[in-house]
DNA sequence: ACCTGAACACCGTTCAAGT
DNA sequence: ACCTGAACACCGTTCAAGT
């Protein structure tokens, strides 16, 4: 309020946490430099002191969130705990609608380093043979990054044209998709309307962990 | 070369066959309204005239790329039509790299309402239960997504820093992620650059195609 | 009907200047 | 050491004017 008022510097992580604050409250298309400088009360120019560019700070923020992710007990036998890790990605990924879709265009910092690292070792003490835990990591990764890309993706679709709304486009859809011609489209989008079939996540993610284990036992 | 040299005028088709040549050869980037104008001989506000935005460009773009997609033949059993289909959608998505990211986050045009079509009725008809249906329809979709995006993510990340060198930002990858704090994930990149795993997008699909069999039969 | 010049409101980023 | 004014080279998009 009074000019007297005193500003704290700038930090690098201050920055980093505005930047995610920011993508989680209102996407990651209102994330520009100037609206972060804004938030923060800075001019742009001074988040170039802290940060290489933005490329670098969202780079930073993935990493940060790759922090929350929980980790199993070390104590879980291998499979259940990369099942548990498995759901803890799925949680943190959900919880930050921005990160799903840049997850994999961005060289791992530390914390998605050490987050391989662990799904790798975990994989390693499973008792798969070694070409079968390479294709798990794989399998794995996959299923999380495509499942959260794929739920974040839908709300998004269905939050984009009317805020007020959340199913505004997918009722749009529905009325452009006549039932005559695309009748188990109109049907599956009624499943998801009704909010009457439970996600699928972790019956997939077994369907794969099973499938490892089958095979590997029945080839060794 | 002569001033007497008549020009095709412009139209949709046109302009949404340059946006996917444009994206596959210099990337989606690259797609700028300016550019794709400068590439047909054509000034900027030229496209509006056959498109509403570049929104729409991309809707339009998609969905001519979903019509690349081979169908399964009309007489192959369901499940195998299925498994034909995720090749065939991954042989198309790879094709153009772009597609899979964008994939998720627009509205379906018609070819792609038909590829949602012909997937969810050959689960209704591979004798699933409709719950089980319902579910794999997702776990399919999200495999062949999951799978694209990994691994046009990796190329990417791979050729981003250096094109002469596809491996140039692996190998930096490596060079600051010690063997001594991630044994595991510097010995499965090696897996990778040493290219002797082959992918397993086949033995995953097969994994979540034979637990939602072995799933329904046993309920049933 | 289709194309375009000029302009608007944005981007990320650089650089020299301030304290 | 940290912040900023001014500027640059881009974006997508609109609108009135041309043919």
């Amino acid at each position: 309020m009074s000019s007297a008022e005193q500003r704290a510097p700038l930090n690098r992580d201050a920055v980093v946490n505005a930047g995610i604050r920011l993508a989680d409250s209102h996407g990651v298309d209102a994330l520009t430099m100037r609206n972060l400088a804004d938030g923060l009360g800075f001019k742009v120019m001074a988040l170039y002191n802290h940060v290489a560019n933005k490329q670098q700070l969202l780079g930073l923020m993935l990493d940060v969130v790759a922090e929350e992710i929980d980790d199993p007990p070390d104590d879980m036998a291998p499979l259940a705990a990369i099942r548990s890790l498995a759901i803890s990605m799925r949680t943190t990924l959900t919880e930050h609608p921005w990160v799903p879709d840049l997850w994999l265009q961005h060289m791992p910092g530390p914390a998605r380093t050490a987050n391989m690292e662990r799904l790798l070792r975990l994989f390693d003490e499973s008792g798969l043979s070694p070409v079968l835990a390479h294709h798990g990591f794989h399998a794995v990764t996959n299923h999380v990054i495509g499942y959260t890309i794929q739920d974040v993706g839908m709300t998004a679709m269905a939050t984009s044209a009317d805020p007020d709304d959340p199913m505004a486009l997918a009722y749009e859809f529905l009325a452009n998709t006549p039932a005559e011609v695309y009748p188990h489209t109109v049907a599956h989008l009624h499943q998801h309307l009704n909010e009457d079939v439970p996600s699928s996540y972790e019956l997939v993610l077994d369907f794969i962990l099973d499938g490892l284990v089958r095979l590997n036992t029945s080839t060794t």
